[in-house]
DNA sequence: CATGAATACTTGTATTTACAAGTTGGAATA
DNA sequence: TATTCCAACTTGTAAATACAAGTATTCATG
């Protein structure tokens, strides 16, 4: 009726930053074992070389790439890879994925994302905007060597990200999707952890007893756009795999 | 004897970086509360005729505040001031007092502070001069407003802390004490956390009943000394207290 | 008065150029 | 042969310039 909607924000970017790019091609690449830990990258002029841009361009992407421990530069040397950041476990992290690294990942989803009304949002408190929008709800169980290890319940507001619902996430990382389709990045977050038993869902999953502990997390992730966070509760059965972080 | 070590390199850099000092100089501004949160900082002329350096050297200041929450930028508005980043909870943190504050903690020393073998060091492996060593002992039992939330288990490398172990460490920091008297300081280090059901001596301490879940968390803190870690092992009760951190 | 267009800001991206500073390896020298 | 030194790399810092893109104010127009 109004225009309550002063903004329709439909479009998105379809272009990209050179040096996002250049990052995203690098990071990919050590991600996906192109560079092996330890190995030499390529020297700051021969990117410029490669990628068709000049040092400025090439050297803030290596900036993101070292402030993320993806990369270790030394003067006079070079830039050394270390790999994906290992040390960011999921406790000081993104997501899964990031955490435990894609080989051994396997992830089914639950129940595919769909549009729903917010439950009760893990005890953190929503805005007006969240509530009024609705949310995309997502649960996955994520495999570790064939073993079930996480259970997660990811909550996104309902803004602007056209065909999210129909995309498949099956063994991708939510937050490289966000990243690369939607320009979403996450910048930080605040996360409670608890220990729990499993309850009746948890132990169908997790294939345990009743009684069995579990950590539960729940977390309010920040990202790069203003008011838009993410919420996740993640139940973890740490019987052969430990939860671990850097700080 | 020979001349292997060709450079003493006893001289330090005297001069900083301009980004570098712009940097420090705003952030200083920030956390002293010369520019208070939600502020607009100068626009990034003003600041470069301040500081009588160009666009490129002060965005490179503003990139690292903005990487480290102290401002969010918007384009075509400004950078505002977001204020020194809060509140780092129990998991991105050097210990419980200023996880918790120190009003309300109270500390019981269960184990005074004595010499021992290393037992098994939490799953973390030790150096051989680590184990050549041995290692100071403490047991702690912490109190939440006269409610027990925390069992811990510190573990330090028995190397040149004179007079340690006679010391009084109740209700105090244990880092404080190593901060002030030793000049050690902690500067990060890995964690790691899996919800176990208490044994019979948390059921003990806690007064809960067996079966009930608890969080544990082996960390192995790094310190300013090279080589030198505190190995510590947190058991909390999160009935009442979950932990929490920011990442 | 209300609407919308122009414009004067803001930050974002990218190039070009120059030199400083650390590392490495090979050539000249003792 | 062993040492020193230099040249050719590497990354680090900094400036000057240009334009793109987002925001807010001003001003002319209906």
């Amino acid at each position: 009726m109004s225009t309550v909607m002063t903004e329709p924000y439909v479009e998105y970017k379809t272009t990209m930053p050179r040096h996002s790019a250049v990052y995203e091609m690098l990071r990919q690449h050590i991600t996906d074992g192109v560079y092996h830990e330890g190995d030499l990258l390529p020297s700051e002029n021969e990117l410029c070389a490669i990628h068709k841009v000049t040092r400025p361009t090439i050297r803030k992407a290596l900036d993101r790439l070292s402030n993320e421990g993806f990369i270790v530069r030394h003067q006079g040397k070079g830039s050394i890879v270390k790999g994906a950041p290992k040390g960011v476990g999921i406790l000081a992290m993104k997501g899964t994925t990031s955490a435990v690294g894609k080989e051994n990942l396997l992830t089914s989803i639950i129940v595919k994302p769909e549009i729903r009304t917010w439950n009760e949002a893990f005890s953190f408190s929503l805005t007006r905007v969240e509530q009024e929008s609705g949310c995309i709800y997502i649960e996955r169980l994520r495999l570790v060597n064939n073993k079930p290890v996480f259970f997660d319940i990811t909550m996104i507001p309902n803004i602007n990200f056209p065909r999210f619902t129909g995309r498949n996430l099956e063994n991708k990382s939510l937050f490289d999707v966000l990243r690369k389709n939607y320009r979403l990045e996450v910048k930080g977050g605040e996360q409670r952890i608890l220990a729990i038993t499993a309850d009746e869902r948890l132990q169908k999953y997790f294939g345990v007893p009743s009684g069995h502990p579990v950590v539960q997390l729940n977390r309010k992730i920040e990202t790069n756009r203003e008011g838009i966070y993410i919420y996740s509760q993640v139940f973890c059965n740490t019987d052969e795999f430990v939860l671990s972080g850097n700080f």
